[in-house]
DNA sequence: TCAGAATTGATATATTGTATCCTAACTGCT
DNA sequence: AGCAGTTAGGATACAATATATCAATTCTGA
């Protein structure tokens, strides 16, 4: 998990230099998810937020929240899973403009994954082919994890 | 675009195998699939196949009849789309065990690929390292047709 | 023909996500 | 400090996608 002290801080950062403010509203939402270190729907963090607080956050707020956060680069919206998930690479100082998730087709558990800079190439190179000018900075891979797999057969 | 003629013929074999019937309703969600030629949301189905026809079709049936003609490996369902296509190997005579497709996240246009077997390969590979026991046998990867890429900018 | 299975109809509801309009809070400027 | 303009959040409605359930109908094999 991230080091949440620094998440906090990075994120403060981000949204100054994004010209956003970093409110309170916006801290709740992203705490929920660093804190969680797993990918949850957008209902599921209004539910974390209401559980923790009277103040009571709809899932409008979160829906906003969550477009403004990916905006920043501080969370990842996964359209397979229809999930989100803090970005693992909040804290790090450097540039990171690729990051790839598999995800189980049966239980919708997100792992991030790394692939060699040859497999992105190639999907690079076939999307190219296809008439498509970039493959997304942020893949989604569906597969059987290996519990599910298991039960499936 | 698919032979439509062999296609349904196909379909019914497929079928028949199966042990399942093709149906009329069946028939009619495949046939809209086919001739679209390209991917169609459940809702989209529905009304096709309410434009063509006076008997209503309601969109809990196209749901069935898709989770079905899936079953038979008669069409594919993308998860980043929410749409549905009919598949194009349908009435190719060997097996195919692998489909790709590129989704455009800007105005979901789908485009069917083919990835090198060292792609899948590299792709299969990190998936285990992550602990999954396989990539899905139709994979979807999202990312930005030539089109909207240029309106992004 | 008849029992059981497969299919469809009908209805309700869950889940995920957007649109809109108004109010509150903050920021920069004077 | 006071004000104007912008940003953020509240409230409500609704759209789009998908599933659950139970009854009615149709088909199939003995």
């Amino acid at each position: 998990m991230l080091d949440y002290e620094k998440a906090i801080s990075i994120a403060e950062q981000k949204c100054l230099q994004g010209g956003v403010r970093f409110t309170q509203r916006r801290k709740q939402v992203l705490t929920v998810l660093i804190k969680a270190d797993e990918a949850l729907s957008a209902y599921e963090i209004a539910e974390q937020c209401n559980t923790n607080s009277k103040n009571k956050m709809p899932a409008m707020s979160v829906y906003r929240i969550l477009d403004l956060l990916q905006d920043q680069n501080l969370i990842h919206r996964l359209e397979i899973a229809n999930k989100y998930i803090s970005c693992s690479h909040m804290t790090c100082s450097h540039e990171h403009d690729q990051s790839q998730f598999l995800i189980c087709g049966g239980c919708r558990h997100v792992e991030e994954i790394y692939l060699s800079s040859d497999a992105v190439d190639a999907l690079q190179t076939a999307a190219s082919s296809a008439g498509f000018s970039a493959i997304s900075p942020q893949l989604e891979i569906k597969g059987w994890c290996a519990q599910c797999q298991q039960s499936e057969d």
